[in-house]
DNA sequence: CCTTTGTATCCGCTTATGCGAATGTACCTA
DNA sequence: TAGGTACATTCGCATAAGCGGATACAAAGG
C-alpha cells in the first residue's frame, strides 16, 4: 500500500502477496465460499439462523420462499461450512456454529458502507485535483 | 450460540440479529460485494494489485485473459470499491486501497480451511454418537 | 493529420444459478 | 398399515454471468 506514488506503475508487481492458495482448485473453492454468500436470500438465511437453530419449516416461513429452495439454499451454506445440520426424527435444524460467520458478513458490511460513504463525501465536497475515483 | 440445546428448535428465532441492513436493497448490495469475489480470476487480480499498483496490460499479462475479461473484471472491482483506478495518459492504475480487503479474504480462507480441516478430522475419528454433521 | 498503443465497451455464445412445482425419501401417528 | 408431515432432490424455465473476439474511444508520438 505505500507504493502508490505518482511515479507511475514501474515500482508495482515487485513481490506478489501470498494471499490465496497456491493451486487453481485451492482458489476456485475460496470463490465458491465467497459465492454461497453472494445471494440476499442465503445471507437472510444466515441472519436468522445466528439467532438460533431453526427448522426448515422456520426457515421457510421466515425468508417465504418455496421449501425446496430454502432446503437447496440451506445446503449450499452447509456445504460451505458457514451453517451445520442436525437431524432429529423428521426434523432437520440448522443452526451457524462459527462467530467468524458473522464477522465476515460485519466486516463485509463495513465495507461496503464506507464505499458508500466514501462516494458521497466524494460527491459533496468535488473531485480532488488529480485525484481520479472511479 | 448459546442456543443449540438438544431439546429442539423451541427456542429459536427468539431475537432476530441485526446483521445486515434492514431494507432489501441494500442486502442486495451485500451479496453484490460478495459475488464479486466469487470469481477465481477477480480474487487472482486483488492478489495481485496487493503487491502494487498495476496498469490493465499488466494485469492482463498476469492472469492471462482477454483483455476485455481483464478490464471487465478490473471495473466489478472498482465498482465495488475494492479497487480504486486512476487514470494517466492512455494509461490506467488499479490498486487496492483498503487493508480489510485482505482482512476479509484472509478471514474467509481461514473459515474455508477450519471446514476442510474439521472435515478431515470428523472422518478421522468417525462421527460422533447423537451428532450428525452434513 | 495519421498511426500506434492502451483501455473500455459491445456482441454472440456457453455455462451457471436461482426460481417454483413436482416428486422421492424418511419419519411419525392413529 | 395407511395417511400425513418434513425435508431432500429433480425438473423445466428464465435470467445472470463469464468467455474471447471485435469494435469504439482516448491518448501519445511522428
Amino acid at each position: 500500500m505505500d507504493t502508490t506514488s505518482r511515479t507511475g506503475g514501474k515500482d508495482c508487481c515487485a513481490l506478489p502477496v501470498a494471499l490465496l492458495p497456491t493451486d487453481p482448485e485451492g482458489v476456485a473453492v475460496l470463490a465458491r465460499f465467497f459465492r454461497a454468500l453472494g445471494d440476499p436470500a442465503r445471507l437472510r438465511l444466515l441472519e436468522f439462523l445466528l439467532a438460533g437453530e431453526c427448522s426448515v419449516s422456520e426457515c421457510v416461513r421466515h425468508l417465504g420462499l418455496a421449501q425446496s429452495r430454502v432446503s437447496s439454499h440451506l445446503a449450499c451454506l452447509a456445504d460451505c461450512g458457514y451453517v451445520q445440520a442436525r437431524r432429529e426424527g423428521r426434523f432437520s435444524y440448522y443452526r451457524v456454529t462459527d462467530p467468524r460467520v458473522a464477522e465476515l458478513v460485519h466486516l463485509a458490511r463495513a465495507l461496503a458502507a464506507d464505499n458508500a460513504a466514501a462516494l458521497a463525501a466524494c460527491m459533496r465536497i468535488d473531485t480532488p485535483a488529480g485525484e481520479v475515483s472511479t
